[in-house]
DNA sequence: CCTCCACCGGAAAGCCGGGTCA
DNA sequence: TGACCCGGCTTTCCGGTGGAGG
């Protein structure tokens, strides 16, 4: 945790505060107020120059964090543009043609379509035109998930609060609809990782989506953004003609884009001369190995910088870009299995108890005994195979276990078991787990 | 070439805790 | 209050299957 943060700011100012009026301490004697000793001023300045005199290597993190739209959108002029045609009929009162943006993540694609809405809102208001854009991002966990939840979101930014549940889907149709007809307009609305929201709520959404202005006298078009290709082929062929009237496709960037993505942006986050020699370009080379993504190098160089804070450091080395790798992937990692319920964390706890003696290939009925046993004596209920076999496909899919679908012919079918978090931080999670199977 | 193991993984249905509404 | 609705988690049921060993 940062030191200076905000939090540790406001039980300054508290502490600060009871000493001002002052107060009774755990023994119960009282402590004068702090300016009858006029240490409170001292104390305080002392504060408050130590906080601004804390030498930090940003300027303004802001620009770092992936949600900042520049100015400029660097390397996606002709993606921009493209979307520019498509949207354009909107300012005529037109429906625009639903549109459907792919590309691999981090190349961009939420942000253009942010950055381009955003100037297509500002003429819209300036030439007075009636246009709303919904941005929703149906990856944000628990609250567009669902078909339910989606439109009930959907309703909620027109103005219309609906109910986080309890009511017939069609309900919430109904309302949504009915926010629509209150004041005529077009609307564009963006689904970012539409892929999210069709594997976990189905395509039954988008097609009723599509079809919906058939109800309504204001004009919706929908902007669709998945990182998956693959994802409109499963499509229903209704939805995915209709969806995709128009595609966008966005290629990666390679490593020079990434590179000069990444000065445009360190300009504006960092001090000027923090960044020693090569340190955008081995973050250049760190994002471009793994698909060219601008989203991880943006995230390793504000990381590069937080450890040089941290270090008290007035520059960024390089070496601080592997510190900061190293980081990233420990905190996901201890991120995802402190969130894991208390069944993920048995199993898990089953699966790297049995690793020692068996080295790196587990099967699952193996791990199955194992659990079970533990279930028995932490008396918890034991979950059938069948659920157990999906928690493992979880885990393999978060990626801290590898499970391959393996034949061992006469021997069956199972899945072949490897633990992929990092031999280091094993003693470190199993004690997490410990303690949380024991309470 | 056939068999048959030991599990995979889809489908459907049940249960539970959260909610609305009249 | 009871009738309903939703989502998340789980169980039940069951057809499917790659390949070692006969």
């Amino acid at each position: 945790m940062e030191k200076y943060n905000i939090k540790y700011f406001y039980k300054r100012l508290y502490c600060f505060h009871k000493k001002r009026r002052g107060a009774y301490n755990k023994a119960n004697a009282y402590i004068p107020p702090f300016h009858l000793e006029n240490i409170m001023e001292r104390g305080l300045e002392t504060f408050f120059e130590g906080f601004l005199k804390k030498e930090s290597v940003f300027f303004d993190k802001k620009a770092l964090q992936s949600s900042y739209i520049p100015e400029t959108v660097n390397h996606r002029e002709d993606q921009i543009k493209q979307m520019a045609n498509i949207l354009a009929p909107v300012l005529k009162g037109d429906k625009p043609s639903n549109l459907f943006i792919y590309g691999k993540t981090g190349t961009g694609k939420t942000l253009t379509a942010k950055y381009t809405t955003q100037q297509l809102t500002e003429i819209a208001k300036r030439e007075n035109i009636p246009l709303e854009i919904l941005y929703i991002n149906c990856k944000l966990k628990r609250s567009t998930d669902t078909e339910y939840r989606l439109i009930a979101q959907l309703a909620t930014e027109l103005g219309k609060s609906i109910p986080p549940t309890g009511l017939p889907t069609e309900e919430v149709y109904k309302a949504f609809i009915r926010a629509l007809n209150r004041q005529q307009r077009n609307y564009i609305i963006i689904l970012d990782e539409i892929d999210q929201l069709v594997s976990k709520a189905g395509d039954n959404v988008l097609y009723n989506l599509t079809r919906i202005n058939e109800d309504t006298e204001s004009q919706i078009s929908l902007l669709g953004i998945s990182n998956d290709i693959m994802f409109i082929d499963n499509l229903d062929p209704r939805v995915k003609s209709s969806l995709s009237e128009e595609e966008i496709v966005f290629p990666p960037y390679n490593a020079l884009q990434i590179q000069s993505i990444l000065k445009q942006r360190a300009e504006l986050a960092f001090n000027k001369g923090v960044l020693m020699e090569g340190v955008i370009e081995k973050c250049a080379a760190y994002a471009a190995r793994d698909h060219g993504d601008a989203r991880r190098a943006l995230e390793l160089l504000r990381v590069a910088g937080e450890v040089a804070d941290r270090k008290n450091l007035k520059a960024i080395m390089i070496d601080n870009i592997d510190e900061a790798e190293e980081k990233i992937e420990k905190d996901r990692i201890l991120d995802i299995i402190t969130t894991q319920p208390k069944q993920y964390h048995l199993l898990l706890f089953s699966i790297l108890s049995l690793k020692p003696n068996r080295g790196n290939a587990l099967f699952t009925g193996e791990v199955y005994e194992i659990y079970k046993a533990l279930c028995k004596k932490t008396n918890t209920t034991i979950l059938t195979q069948r659920r157990v076999s999906d928690i493992i496909s979880e885990f393999d899919m978060l990626g801290i276990i590898n499970a391959k679908v393996i034949s061992k012919g006469r021997y069956g079918r199972t899945r072949d078991i490897s633990v992929e978090i990092p031999e280091a931080m094993l003693p470190r999670i199993k004690k997490i787990l410990e303690e949380s199977i024991r309470i």
